[in-house]
DNA sequence: CGACGGATGGACCGAGGAGTATAATCTGGC
DNA sequence: GCCAGATTATACTCCTCGGTCCATCCGTCG
């Protein structure tokens, strides 16, 4: 049984770099179990009953690696909230700027592939940001009294949440980080245009 | 002559709606020539030498029609420049609403599947982004007046591009339109910010 | 008229895809 | 040692896709 996990772990590892790289529909079963280093396809469809059931366990073990890597971030319980968020913001800059500007956002690209023909995949996509924007949320509360009154947090998060997805295929297609760079300045200031404080508002470089 | 422009134009238009709903690598030939009325995949090889080049036509056909109904609301002399950025930015969402909330933005969905597959959409994407971004600046140039000294009008043309197409994926994942409406606002309310009178900066709904 | 060339139609090809059937191997329990 | 079930491997089916080939059609020009 624990064997068996493994070789089902491999073969979602393997798929979920193939998958985060080509995209889902163009990535074929052959392929993944190339890559995981196995052979035989019935090899797989012993693990998964379908190409779908692959598909879904790639998008929560990217789920699971952006929560371990990247949303953890937003709730370091040693950091200011807003800070923590700068913090975030510059991760996933830094993380689009390692990968050499390419592949972009694996949620935002299995959206534009799969949303509108697979409403399972479009619903597990929603529940991806809804979880992402609550984890958002949850620290913007926490920073409350730093904030203006009426400030919506839940419209800012997914502000938040869309204009890092817009740069990650901006900087993606320029292939230029400064591209991103510059998109990420723009949105903490935007953030802060939320602050009592505004002193920090300004416009740096 | 007339009546082979006819013939190609009728193939391009039928693939544009299928690139669009579905995207590039997921519509076939076959399909195009039967959403286009002919028969005959001969037939669709004495307009064009391969799938690359009907999907070159199909982007350039995509960013004449975004020219036509989108571009050109930000260079309409008759408005002043910022009510234009406004106009610009309500028809976007209101074109996505009048969609159902579906497909997306056609530059953005290209993006997410081609731009590190296929160094030739890339390139004409990236040329796409370039000309609807130096529409804006022009814009913003336009409204210097209006605007603190030192905004840099290419890095906010960018980030305006970049958040309204998170926007539109956002939306587009969740189906609901209000999000793309908030984050509308939201990017009108941090276009205001830039503004010598910030009067106008309010937290409205 | 007849012939020539672009326009049209459809059969066909090789490659590669998802998924299946089944054989071969390995494992643990008796 | 041996059987049963889980695992690993191969071969195969059926389908779709991009692309080619070739037969036919039709308007025009000589």
């Amino acid at each position: 049984m624990g064997i068996m996990s493994d070789r089902r772990k491999q073969i979602i590892e393997a798929a979920t770099v193939l998958v985060g790289r080509q995209g889902y529909q163009n990535t074929s079963i052959d392929e993944v179990i190339r890559e995981a280093k196995l052979c035989g396809k019935g090899h797989f469809y012993h693990y998964f009953k379908s190409k779908e059931e692959l598909g879904f366990a790639v998008l929560a073990r990217q789920f699971e690696r952006f929560t371990e890597r990247g949303l953890a971030i937003l709730s370091d319980p040693m950091v200011e909230p807003l800070e923590r968020l700068t913090h975030f913001i510059d991760a996933v800059v830094k993380s689009h700027a390692e990968r050499g500007c390419a592949e972009g956002c694996p949620f935002g690209n299995l959206a534009a592939e799969m949303a509108d023909e697979h409403e399972g995949f479009r619903k597990r996509i929603e529940a991806v940001f809804e979880r992402w924007s609550a984890q958002i949320q949850a620290l913007l509360r926490e920073a409350r009294p730093q904030l203006e009154d009426g400030v919506d947090v839940a419209r800012l998060a997914r502000f938040i949440i869309a204009t890092l997805e817009g740069a990650l295929m901006m900087s993606r297609v320029t292939r230029e980080i400064s591209v991103m760079e510059g998109i990420a300045e723009d949105l903490k200031r935007f953030v802060a245009t939320h602050m009592r404080d505004r002193a920090l508002v300004s416009r740096s470089s």
